[in-house]
DNA sequence: CACTTGACCTGTCCGC
DNA sequence: TGCGGACAGGTCAAGT
């Protein structure tokens, strides 16, 4: 999925669309990807508009939130009344960057608000999920009260980092990265790029980290997450902004997705291997 | 316990 | 061109 960028690029592209908007109208075409009575949200209005980890949430009138994960393919477009999509956009890029009108084959949830635009949250393979939370819950939610620190935040710290990895050291470093307890909004592409950043081998076991590791590795998180802003986020196969635009990180990623070409520092070819199930991509000459 | 594999789904790409 | 298998931005549950 979407990870903390491109997330956060979501959450800021519709925070400055929607809020204030009443929702009018749902329409839950794959009921597995809507928990909840749809019913409560009409006529509710937007409040506020939040990201923590990869969730997003917006905060209603009626005491209640909506809490969107988009998993590995899903995906929230806001398309105007009447213009196409492509008409909206601000700034240009081509059309095959875009997404083409909704809704489409992947689409399973259809909010319409009272300006008459829709989002439509699309979501290839249906891992992805929309549920209604009280305000009241949402403060006993276990898997937001187990969330590790926001790397924007001043909390996170190498110190922090290092007290919240070191419990495990027998775990490659990759896979730590993983686990949302301990750093919120890392997945599989900005794990193997922050450990490039930091110059870390991702076979490592955290115990074999030292101090100064640590401190590079708590920087390279935050630079890699930065530069990924900057550029609107990773899109590989699913993912547009609310728009319906690409982003364009993977363009100046180091390692991700890059198996046997060479590295853009020292042009070694990029080595590609499993751990913890997943796909990592690393050099094996920069990252000791 | 710690660690790995499977499940949830659909689609695409690569090799034979 | 067809077909099977591997793989894909995540997270949890079950198995070893």
């Amino acid at each position: 999925m979407p990870e903390l960028p491109e997330v956060e690029t979501i959450k800021r592209g519709l925070t400055k669309k929607i809020i204030g908007l009443k929702i009018q109208k749902i329409e839950v075409l794959n009921p597995k990807s809507f928990q909840g009575n749809s019913n409560l949200l009409r006529g509710q209005q937007i409040l506020n508009i939040w990201r923590k980890a990869k969730i997003l949430g917006v905060d209603l009138t009626g005491e209640i939130s909506l809490l969107f994960h988009l998993k590995m393919s899903g995906q929230i477009i806001l398309q105007g009344e009447t213009k196409s999509l492509k008409d909206t956009v601000i700034g240009g890029h081509p059309t095959k960057d875009m997404l083409e009108d909704m809704p489409n084959k992947s689409t399973r949830v259809i909010f319409e608000l009272s300006d008459h635009s829709k989002i439509f949250f699309n979501d290839q393979r249906k891992f992805g999920w929309i549920k209604i939370m009280n305000i009241r819950d949402l403060a006993n939610d276990l898997f937001l009260k187990r969330l590790g620190p926001e790397p924007f935040e001043k909390e996170f710290t190498p110190q922090i980092l290092k007290e919240n990895l070191i419990k495990h050291k027998n775990w490659f470093v990759k896979v730590a990265l993983l686990d949302q307890t301990k750093v919120s909004g890392i997945g599989n592409i900005y794990a193997c790029e922050a450990l490039f950043n930091a110059k870390i081998n991702p076979q490592k076991r955290i115990s074999e980290l030292t101090d100064d590791d640590f401190t590079r590795l708590h920087k390279g998180i935050i630079d890699t997450l930065n530069l990924s802003l900057a550029k609107g986020g990773s899109s590989k196969l699913h993912y547009f902004n609310e728009a319906g635009e690409k982003g364009y990180f993977l363009d100046f990623a180091f390692v991700y997705d890059r198996k046997d070409q060479p590295c853009k520092i020292c042009q070694t070819p990029i080595s590609k291997i499993t751990l913890g199930g997943r796909g990592t991509y690393f050099c094996p000459i920069c990252q000791k």
